[in-house]
DNA sequence: CGCATTTGACCAGCGC
DNA sequence: GCGCTGGTCAAATGCG
């Protein structure tokens, strides 16, 4: 089963990262779904409201999903009950590609599941916000909305988290944790490691090496619920661009020997790590959202609820400010990575618009996209021709 | 030699 | 104030 879900994660709520998957596993199939009104492209954020150039982009993330069997669309379904009782089954696949790329993955993935966000609301506080996918019975692709509030630590932060399958753990590590941490683009250099009360498994910290002075940390621990599962939490933010291959080489993560041979991907500029670069670049984009959206606050909650149901009256961009990305895979990390190691050879487009999607084109009317993808990337951090390079858009910074 | 990792010590926030 | 816990620091160590 495929869960999607956000929730606020206040501190005060406790916060506690196994609260995301207690609830990401507790609900089950045979929940209800409660549908995103038709058409699902409705769901869409305003286009570029807060200058959003992910607005319009299909997910790529989203795509290799669809793309890599997460979503089996011969044996997924997605049941829709709606208010009243009536339920359509779905193709998961049909639904994830239909739009076309014309919504983000939220617009076209999001349902909200009353039964589910009673439990949640029971079990972290009130009013999480709830939306749920069907997908492989193995997968989840999982968003939350992370705000610490001023609660214990020193200041109040965003935190991110993510929550990714675990590549298989390291036996005969030095330090014995055998904890192998997917690498993204950024470098980190690890600062501390903590055992957690109440988890079996240590905490590492992380902090963002790829630039002098940057404060963006991010903690890494398993899941105590699912080991196989592992959840990153971002603080902070970068301060600097996107480190360049030479950059994130610079102040690239040591990779062990068994490392690189258990996970051909710890390299920071390995393709199969650009399935996480998308990730943060969603992770980027919504930090630059949320310097300009009013956080949600704590009463607004029924309204955030409501405007998942009814998404027509409402401004998602608020919904999905400082959600969070979280992809997990927790019966399958090995064919995770390996779909992931395939990229390799992939043209970069296939990060942003999966094969299938790119299939469904021609040659004019993909012309005609990449024209509108290029302008809805200011930053030009996708190589909409696959020519040019993050160091040339550097470059030009 | 430079960099990353490890790990014990230290610090800060919170609850009692 | 004290203890608990999480987060960070920094010296020691290891690796390439």
């Amino acid at each position: 089963m495929c869960d999607y879900f956000w929730q606020r994660m206040d501190q005060n709520n406790q916060g506690d990262l196994s609260d995301i998957f207690r609830n990401s596993s507790s609900h089950t199939s045979n929940d209800s779904w409660h549908p995103l009104p038709e058409p699902a492209g409705a769901f869409a954020p305003p286009s570029n409201l807060f200058g959003d150039p992910f607005a319009e982009i299909g997910d790529p993330l989203l795509g290799e999903l669809a793309t890599t069997n997460y979503f089996n669309s011969s044996e997924t379904t997605i049941v829709k009950t709606n208010s009243t009782g009536r339920s359509d089954d779905y193709g998961a696949q049909k639904m994830l590609l239909e739009e076309e790329g014309k919504s983000s993955i939220f617009s076209r993935m999001l349902q909200i599941s009353p039964v589910i966000a009673g439990k949640m609301s029971a079990e972290i506080g009130p009013s999480p916000l709830v939306g749920t996918v069907a997908g492989d019975s193995s997968g989840c692709l999982q968003i939350s909305s992370t705000r610490v509030q001023g609660i214990k630590r020193r200041k109040s932060q965003v935190k991110k988290v993510v929550c990714i399958p675990a590549p298989a753990a390291v036996s005969g590590r030095p330090s014995g944790t055998g904890e192998v941490v997917p690498s993204d683009l950024w470098a980190w250099r690890k600062y501390g490691q903590k055992p957690i009360k109440g988890s079996p498994y240590p905490r590492g910290y992380y902090r963002c090496s790829s630039s002098k002075g940057c404060s963006a940390r991010k903690q890494v621990e398993r899941s105590r619920t699912d080991p196989n599962m592992l959840v990153i939490t971002y603080t902070s933010e970068h301060n600097h661009p996107w480190p360049t291959q030479r950059n994130a080489l610079a102040g690239s993560t040591r990779s062990h020997p068994s490392k690189s041979n258990n996970n051909a991907s710890t390299s920071k500029n390995s393709p199969h790590n650009l399935n996480q670069l998308s990730t943060n670049i969603k992770e980027e984009h919504k930090e630059c959202s949320s310097s300009t959206i009013n956080l949600v606050k704590e009463e607004e909650a029924y309204e955030m609820e409501k405007a998942l149901v009814d998404p027509q009256d409402h401004d998602f961009d608020q919904v999905f400010d400082e959600s969070t990305f979280m992809m997990s895979d927790s019966n399958q990390p090995d064919d995770f990575f390996a779909d992931l190691a395939e990229l390799e050879s992939s043209d970069p487009m296939n990060l942003i618009f999966p094969k299938g999607f790119m299939g469904d084109h021609d040659h004019a009317k993909l012309d005609e996209e990449r024209e509108r993808n290029k302008a809805l990337d200011p930053f030009n951090m996708f190589d909409w021709e696959g020519g040019s390079s993050i160091e040339e858009t550097k470059r030009g910074l």
